[in-house]
DNA sequence: TGAATAGTGTCTATTAGACAATATAAG
DNA sequence: CTTATATTGTCTAATAGACACTATTCA
């Protein structure tokens, strides 16, 4: 089986996405080398060897590039991008995988990581960042997918460093999908998917303001009904 | 940047489904070589060059395994599978295309097309039919994404050859998703949702009953609000 | 006290689901 | 007429969204 097949090189490549200073912003990378150098991109790179998982690769990748540990919440396949012309190297497929983070520390340059700097996803689709290859369609794609699944899935606690409030959740709603939503009806809704959110018990200490709840995510994936983007909702004025 | 890497076979694997006989019905061949040889396996193949588009090669797989002529409403891409141990002669990956087709005759085996069979997935899942591969659970993705779907897209009216009723498509959905629907319901719903119908002005000749308005699909992708599927459903009876 | 944030209660417009009633065909 | 299917209408329970109000902290 061996003879005449085709055989070509198979990337994965990371959308990481946080919410960090009021705005979602995503991980990128400076190029090094010759494609499309000083330009910037998706983590990523070839499988290590013929073997390797694609998976295991994909959280290989992270590791490296950004020194980002321990593993994210949230790490699934999103689509594979194959046009025959997307790298001036020759044929590659790329496996594209959507990380979801809470807003964690900008990883250290140096080591294994390459330069690795959060970049606000507006940013990148208003063609302000110059991308390499096919990475600004990968990117719109990973948005609208993380869009979404906030709707009808419990995604978004993945943004959130446990354990969390129901305001800090919220804040993610508001920011992914750039709009405000009522926090007293948002907390209702929260609070009544079965699974979603566990109280911990434990409240904040504020400077200023009743103490909130702390949670940490429960074990749903999904959410039913799901919380509508479209509906209802203020313009953002953040 | 050609030396070190590793280069693997890709394939594209299709899940071509449709509604016949009441059951949600997938397309199989039976495998006439060696792995796996005399069970079934979804469509399919590895790309036929080292250029080839992946869309491009699910489209060509269709039309050459299956004889499936003019193309098919629906063709999405899905997942890609990567398993290292999921192809016995080595690693294989395929890149998993959805299709949803009309219920259009059966195919005929012989020219260029391999034994084409529909096959209801129920057989499938309940593993009544010997499947080569890990094409179980791709089927098994397959139906869940097509399921989903039916809820917040147009994708039903992919099952249905225009020009159809809003019986023919509430069909579709009481059979995909394995539960009755309410005709009225359904047919106020549908026909609220901007764009999923375009009357043609026609009516069909009915054998007793009044004739229903025929309608082809409009340009609408997405229905909102969806259809949630869980809710308010009778048992299926059929 | 006042400012700030968390959380609950209430009202209303909309929607989903059950189901009655009417419309239009074939025998 | 009866049977069969399509389509419209009506009622009701549940839900989403707007928003008043209470609760709990800090200064």
């Amino acid at each position: 089986m061996s003879w005449q097949i085709p055989r070509v090189a198979v990337a994965v490549d990371l959308a990481v996405l946080t919410v960090r200073n009021d705005r979602l912003q995503i991980l990128l990378v400076e190029r090094a080398i010759k494609p499309f150098r000083g330009m910037f991109a998706l983590p990523g790179g070839f499988l290590a060897s013929k073997e390797e998982d694609l998976e295991v690769a994909a959280a290989r990748e992270l590791a490296e590039e950004t020194g980002l540990e321990p593993r994210p919440l949230h790490l699934e396949q999103m689509r594979t991008y194959g046009a025959p012309d997307r790298d001036p190297r020759g044929r590659v497929l790329t496996v594209c995988y959507l990380a979801v983070v809470p807003n964690l520390p900008l990883p250290v340059p140096g080591g294994d990581a390459r330069a690795a700097r959060w970049t606000p996803v507006d940013a990148v689709l208003n063609s302000e960042v110059a991308m390499a290859f096919d990475h600004r369609e990968i990117i719109a794609d990973a948005v609208e997918r993380a869009r979404s699944k906030l709707e009808y899935t419990t995604l978004g606690a993945a943004f959130c460093a446990a354990p969390f409030t129901i305001s800090e959740l919220r804040h993610v709603y508001e920011t992914v999908w750039g709009h405000k939503l009522d926090s007293r009806n948002f907390h209702r809704k929260i609070t009544s998917v079965d699974g979603f959110l566990v109280s911990t018990g434990e409240r904040t200490k504020r400077d200023g303001g009743r103490p909130a709840a702390l949670y940490r995510p429960g074990g749903a994936r999904l959410m039913h009904p799901p919380i509508l983007r479209s509906a209802g909702s203020s313009p953002w004025a953040g």
